[in-house]
DNA sequence: ACTCCTTTGAAGTTC
DNA sequence: GAACTTCAAAGGAGT
């Protein structure tokens, strides 16, 4: 239930301060481009990352967020050791802006009787709305109600990678920059601007990255992709055949031609 | 209202 | 284990 996994959540960081990595996921190989600048995995630490990546035009929190931030459990003497500043390596990213605003990394809602209910917004009900709606009391089987309660339940997502968070970051300078709105021209051009990084610059995001996974799995210890895989409506097959024609994306056509994904770029996608 | 587009990376599934 | 698929974000466009 919702309820429940943002409580257990909201205990784990209350009473549980995170172990230093112990059952933790296998770290993943950083990418093949970036191995020799991959910062050194040491212990991990829970380094308040978001108190240190941020964009310019930081996802706005939801309206009854900004209100209740008074209350708001970094506040509390352990979470706010949890989230503590730390000079991590993304203390070099250009903006800073509270871990609060991190729309990933705030805290859930709905602890019974808890002033600071803030919605997770990894957490988002089917509908795409933080309501809940109201507990139905009418007269229900329990296999309907376990079949109501499983539709309603709300999806944890997955935690942002290196290159969503430098396209979060980046998105409103290149709108900006480019006077585009549409998302899918604003995001081939970050494509290739992430691909212009130096390595030390790519670091910080894949650095940040590991952290966001780390926290996630802190926030969510049960939690796996596999509980959103398929939740979305697969593509036609269609379209995928229709790809086999057609060069389609770089990353596509890369794969088709046998190019390098990390720095070819083929003719076509030029 | 829903899906597609478009990107990369992580993680899942399939063979 | 390689290859393939899905989903994270974003918002305009199309159905």
């Amino acid at each position: 239930m919702y309820k429940d996994t943002v409580y257990s959540a909201f205990n784990l960081l209350m009473h549980y301060p995170p172990p230093s990595g112990a059952g933790q996921h296998p770290q993943p190989q950083p990418p093949l481009h970036n191995k020799t600048s991959q910062p050194a995995h040491g212990v991990p630490q829970l380094s308040p990352l978001y108190e240190h990546f941020s964009s310019p035009h930081p996802t706005p929190a939801p309206a009854d967020i900004s209100q209740k931030q008074v209350h708001r459990p970094l506040q509390t003497p352990d979470l706010s050791g949890f989230y503590s500043l730390t000079s991590g390596s993304m203390g070099q990213l250009p903006h800073t802006v509270s871990w609060f605003t991190h729309p990933s990394l705030m805290l859930g809602s709905g602890v019974p009787g808890h002033p600071a209910a803030i919605p997770h917004p990894a957490i988002v009900p089917p509908s795409g709305k933080q309501e809940l709606q109201p507990y139905d009391r009418t007269l229900k089987t329990q296999a309907e109600s376990k079949a109501e309660k499983e539709a309603k339940k709300p999806t944890i997502k997955k935690p942002l990678n290196a290159f969503m968070l430098y396209m979060k970051e980046m998105r409103a300078k290149v709108i900006a920059e480019c006077t585009l709105k549409e998302s899918a021209a604003i995001n081939q051009i970050l494509g290739r601007r992430w691909h212009a990084l130096s390595r030390e610059e790519q670091a910080k995001y894949y650095e940040l990255a590991r952290k966001e996974r780390q926290l996630h799995m802190q926030l969510y210890p049960g939690w796996s992709a596999r509980d959103n895989y398929g939740k979305k409506k697969r593509r036609s097959r269609e379209k995928h055949q229709e790809s086999n024609t057609d060069p389609g994306s770089p990353k596509k056509c890369r794969a088709r031609f046998g190019l390098n994904q990390q720095t070819d770029w083929c003719g076509p996608c030029r």
